[in-house]
DNA sequence: CGCAACTAAGTTGTGCACGATCTAATCGCG
DNA sequence: CGCGATTAGATCGTGCACAACTTAGTTGCG
């Protein structure tokens, strides 16, 4: 469990500017991290790691809108866009107006993009092996982290007056 | 403690493709959703958040070259150089060619980087708000973070036969 | 019906992030 | 000394990420 052998967690300063004692920090350092780890695997799926996720949503339930993409991933549709495109460009996907509101786009899989879902499954164990995290730092991890993201996003814009 | 009220951790298979089941996700959301956070203080200090983390490593030791800068944020030249040029654009560096290795490029603070400092004192203690951990909680996410972190770097890219 | 308000995508501009490649300075070794 | 290898930065191309804006379709209300 404690294999980096740390019993004495160092106490930081509250409002420290040291690098070191920055939460985000080893956050973002951690995602870019993982994200690198995950390139070398997604190449030769001809992914990127945002596609990736896109492609693990739309595994789960395909026929998604942008907006629920959007809302899935967290992602702007500004981004969302030109991402759809190249997997539409790679035959992954398929982008359809939807009938009933021309407004909204469902994105499909296409045959390929489905196929591709095999190849995958070979991704999530390796990246787990790398990872190096028991079953319950990886149970915590994901815990903190989503609540973490839970707390700033619900945050509101700094305004004193947090009614819920 | 348990201010999420999940009493129950789920226990997602090993090889699951479910978006929520991989901790790579739920790193990436919440590395983006806490850069989101910093967006509104940093504007008011005319920085970026990269550029902030920049300046935490400045601030803490001045005139690193821009290879211990990118070690100290595991960052690329590629990456560093056009960011240290807005920084220097700004006013905030200096890059002056090291005399005895006229490849190397020192960062300096200016005045007003220096100064900049003072000004960011305010900004951990609203992110420390924001973020809503425990102590405890904050410790043990630095700590898997950066656990992580360590292992997915040592890992080697699943070639046997490097022969760098 | 007519039209303003709203909503879903897409476009544009800025700034990372990184692999690949380039240039220039330094070092190593005979 | 000469020249290949190494090293530090910088440049280029691709692909996010997001704010601000545009376009097009839909809805609500008189």
């Amino acid at each position: 469990m404690d294999q980096a052998a740390h019993p004495e967690p160092e106490a930081p300063a509250p409002g420290s500017l040291l690098l070191q004692d920055q939460l985000c920090f080893a956050l973002y350092a951690a995602s870019r991290a993982v994200t690198a780890c995950y390139r070398p695997l997604l190449d030769e799926l001809g992914l990127t790691y945002p596609q990736y996720l896109v492609m693990l949503a739309l595994w789960e339930q395909d026929g998604l809108s942008v907006r629920e993409l959007g809302g899935a991933l967290q992602l702007e549709s500004s981004t969302l866009s030109p991402l759809l495109k190249r997997l539409e460009a790679a035959g992954l996907v398929r982008r359809e107006r939807r009938p009933d509101d021309e407004r909204s786009v469902t994105v499909r899989l296409t045959g390929s993009g489905t196929a591709l879902r095999e190849r995958a499954r070979a991704v999530p164990p390796v990246i787990g092996d790398a990872m190096g995290l028991t079953p319950e730092q990886d149970a915590t991890a994901k815990q903190l982290l989503r609540l973490l993201t839970t707390n700033v996003a619900t945050e509101q814009p700094a305004d004193a007056g947090r009614h819920g």
